[in-house]
DNA sequence: GCCAACGTTGGC
DNA sequence: GCCAACGTTGGC
């Protein structure tokens, strides 16, 4: 098993709303990034545990975590014109864009902030932490995902 | 809202 | 294949 991280607008879509989810779940969608989209068709396995990352909102930092309950499919929305997520140059016979699907796990009572992630040496290694770094879907060290949780503190 | 840093696009 | 221009990300 695998553990990962996914930054989630929350203002969008945050871990509240997934927790709010028929079933607690929901597809993953809307990722238009290549090396995000490799780890989302290639090496997200179903029981991975993923941390949800809630970036550009006033709390910034990991609120909970999820359970990926389907690997990697296609996500229909690169061929969907209304969606902001429509990408004319993906094709069905030659699909771009993959997503998986997430089941709530729990949230955590207070976000783990980035300033307190960003002030552990332990985790200086994170691509999360390290500068200009704009991956959405990230892998996360099994040392440094026992860390996060211990941070977090339940 | 600002702006640095990044990934993608497209002309050549 | 290069690289300037552009649009986006995301912390602050």
């Amino acid at each position: 098993m695998s553990y990962w991280l996914f930054k989630t607008e929350p203002d969008v879509f945050g871990i509240a709303d997934l927790k709010k989810r028929p079933n607690q779940t929901e597809h993953w969608d809307g990722v238009r990034n290549y090396q995000a989209r490799n780890f989302l068709r290639d090496e997200i396995k179903q029981g991975d545990k993923v941390f949800i990352y809630h970036s550009s909102c006033d709390n910034v930092g990991i609120a909970g975590v999820a359970e990926v309950v389907r690997e990697g499919y296609v996500d229909p929305s690169q061929f969907d014109p209304e969606s902001k997520y429509y990408d004319p140059k993906s094709s069905m016979d030659t699909p771009r864009w993959y997503m998986v699907d997430v089941k709530f796990i729990r949230q955590f009572k207070r976000v783990l902030s980035l300033k307190e992630i960003k002030a552990n040496p332990a985790l200086a290694e994170m691509p999360l932490v390290q500068k200009g770094n704009r991956l959405s879907v990230m892998p996360v060290k099994a040392a440094e995902w026992q860390v996060l949780l211990q941070m977090a503190g339940d």
